[in-house]
DNA sequence: TGTATTACTTGATCCAGATCAACGGGCAGT
DNA sequence: ACTGCCCGTTGATCTGGATCAAGTAATACA
């Protein structure tokens, strides 16, 4: 459980046995089957979760009904509704497994005393979250500079993961794209554009 | 010059004086005119940049060489291409002075050190990309789920700021819309929708 | 203080991608 | 093995916002 986790952290941050100990005592494991719900959109997020093992999408529904996915999260990465989470508000996600998964759990209050502890976990979350700022920096442009064909080319060279693992109607909707353009793209591509 | 920069650094941190001269010494101060360039695309971007006065906008542009802003940024804000920035890599933004401008000027190598010596500082930008990452998550989203006239309601009640601050023509820019799109929006709101 | 350049508006037309509709194929549960 | 349904495909049509075009107001610059 802890093995996924302590080898994503090292790769920042170098890391004490008697550390790991205490980092280990601010989490919470839990288990998430298909399906279920970590986080529903008007709750309050509680979690920063790492997922040791498997696949979860966290998602937007608007007034009509319809999902567009913000971001899936296999093993190695975090989720979490990280606004709902770092400013006490009302998530806007929805947080639910697409496969059985693992996750570790930190509340914000665990994080902030866990950072105070070990002050190179600060360093840890500055690195990650610095990474994924610039990632969704260039993901932002990108959703609104290019054609649909541009940003699914794209994301299948930047994240061909991804496409391997999550259906396509979620990958269109994370493109922002209905089912049926994606499926259109898909085949011109095919016949060599 | 440091004044607005403490001022911003000591709501999420402390610091004694003796860190603060620290501090200073990983800057280097920087003045810009209107117009004049701190990135251009293409370059690596060198500088993690605090705004102290003044007003400066990131923007990409394409093939057709239609640009695209990614953000505006000033007093109390920072900016950089922080893609290029982490990971060493080309910019895809460009940076200029929509105003004269005065900044404060970190390069990665004495970020890191700083934040080595000072491991608050790691904490302090740890909590700001954190709140970044946040408000660009929601903005992800909201560009993908609604339509311009939502986006524009929003961004006004969200930021009226930038609005009062930024040119029409950029704001367009921001929500990924033509600028008649949002002259004829603007036109509608007025008219009572 | 005049003129040039840039910002904003308004109208007409166009198009990428959405929506609606119908069908086939795979796989999940009994 | 059967059946239900979810997922992807394909076709036909529609539409929000882009693009093209022209005029007007505002700002800069000499």
């Amino acid at each position: 459980m802890f093995d996924v986790f302590f080898s994503h952290v090292l790769k920042k941050v170098s890391l004490t046995e008697e550390e790991k100990s205490v980092l280990k005592s601010f989490f919470v494991a839990k288990n998430l089957q298909k399906k279920e719900f970590l986080l529903q959109e008007g709750e309050v997020c509680k979690y920063l979760s790492f997922v040791s093992k498997g696949l979860l999408r966290s998602y937007h529904i608007d007034e009509k009904g319809d999902e567009h996915m913000n971001l899936f999260a296999w093993e190695g990465w975090w989720t979490s509704d990280i606004y709902s989470f770092s400013f006490n508000e009302t998530a806007q996600f929805n947080i639910d497994a697409l496969e059985d998964s693992e996750l570790l759990l930190i509340t914000r209050e665990n994080l902030d005393e866990m950072t105070l502890q070990i002050p190179k976990m600060d360093r840890y979350f500055r690195i990650l979250f610095q990474n994924s700022l610039a990632t969704k920096e260039r993901r932002l442009v990108s959703s609104n500079s290019y054609t649909a064909k541009e940003k699914y080319i794209q994301l299948a060279e930047s994240n061909p993961q991804m496409i391997q693992r999550v259906p396509q109607n979620l990958i269109a909707s994370y493109l922002g794209l209905a089912p049926e353009t994606l499926s259109r793209i898909k085949k011109n591509i095919a016949l060599g554009k």
